[in-house]
DNA sequence: CTTACCATGTAAGGCGTTACATGATTCA
DNA sequence: TGAATCATGTAACGCCTTACATGGTAAG
């Protein structure tokens, strides 16, 4: 019990908004949601045929540009399934950081090591951060088009902060561990 | 390819500091190392008898208390095993946040419902911040006593740090949202 | 003309959880 | 005496990724 499962639920949750192809899930996937939720071809289209047969979603092929796609728009049912869901309080907030745990056993490899890790750390949290900032100022220029951009800007600014905290905290476990190599 | 498995890795780091039962490894990963890698006794207990048999750790049985326990140890290969695996650079730093994913779609629920989300996830993180404060003084404490102190006194920082960031989001996400009220 | 991107899927298998099963000891 | 904690494990199953398989179109 206790599902984990949430990727038909990720997926409602897009399709909410607009209609979309499997491709183009994949898309969201790994920009706008990858820092908080990823998901791969392989759960995604079997999913889209799960919430089909369910009644969650329907299918209709599509051309645009000469190309062939299946585009699903949700139903009423599945609105209403999301909206369940929405309302159910969160159950899976968890982060997984190999880098940390690196961190953790760090005696065993010695400071240099260390820091290499929280080096490598950072390169990719500004890369992160880059991109986070970028959105944000695109949403906030289109705050008044569409509600739905407000909640976007909110998770976007949960990044933003999140990832300049781990850039300070990068700057001060460095000092720590220099002052340790003396 | 990419093995994302490190639970060995994890298990054999605890080991390299001292000996411990798997009941005390699943007590371990529930206190110190919960907030950035969880494991339950259905992956320790498995891995545990797969270590002995790949001979990076051995058991050997005990008794305290009265009672019977299997005490498990590093071998030296298991040591190495652990320092190569620690040279490695991290590849997998990911959070799985089930609150921004109900923000992210909040428009289909609406403003309040958003602001209990917010509020759920700031008790939680204020429960965890006390426990990791706690925690941050009692390593600082002892900081001399044992150079393993001060790496994990570093991911306790992160992880303070990271929640004070988380708070005050909540706090300015939900000014937002309120002026959305109106 | 070939690289990159658009587009849709499946199969195998890894990883890890939940739930179950069992039993001893300690403490209120 | 009953609840909590100590202690060790297994079985079933859920979820998801990786790798594979296929083919069209756009742009340089």
């Amino acid at each position: 019990m206790a599902l984990e499962k949430k990727i038909d639920c990720v997926i409602l949750g897009l399709l909410s908004h607009e209609d979309l192809t499997g491709y183009e899930i994949k898309k969201r996937m790994d920009t706008t949601l990858r820092y908080f939720w990823g998901a791969s071809y392989g759960s995604i289209y079997p999913t889209l045929s799960d919430l089909v047969s369910r009644g969650l979603a329907v299918k209709h092929d599509g051309t645009e540009n000469g190309r062939t796609k299946i585009i699903y728009s949700i139903t009423e049912d599945g609105r209403l399934y999301l909206k369940e869901w929405l309302k159910a309080p969160a159950e899976k907030d968890e982060m997984r950081y190999e880098t940390l745990l690196k961190l953790f056993f760090g005696n065993e490899g010695g400071a240099s090591q260390a820091i290499s890790h929280i080096n490598a750390f950072k390169d990719k949290i500004e890369r992160e951060l880059t991109y986070l900032l970028g959105a944000e100022d695109i949403l906030k220029k289109n705050l008044d088009r569409d509600d739905t951009h407000k909640y976007y800007l909110l998770t976007a600014q949960f990044g933003i902060k999140t990832y300049r905290a781990y850039l300070e905290w990068c700057e001060e476990a460095k000092t720590m561990l220099c002052k340790g190599e003396e």
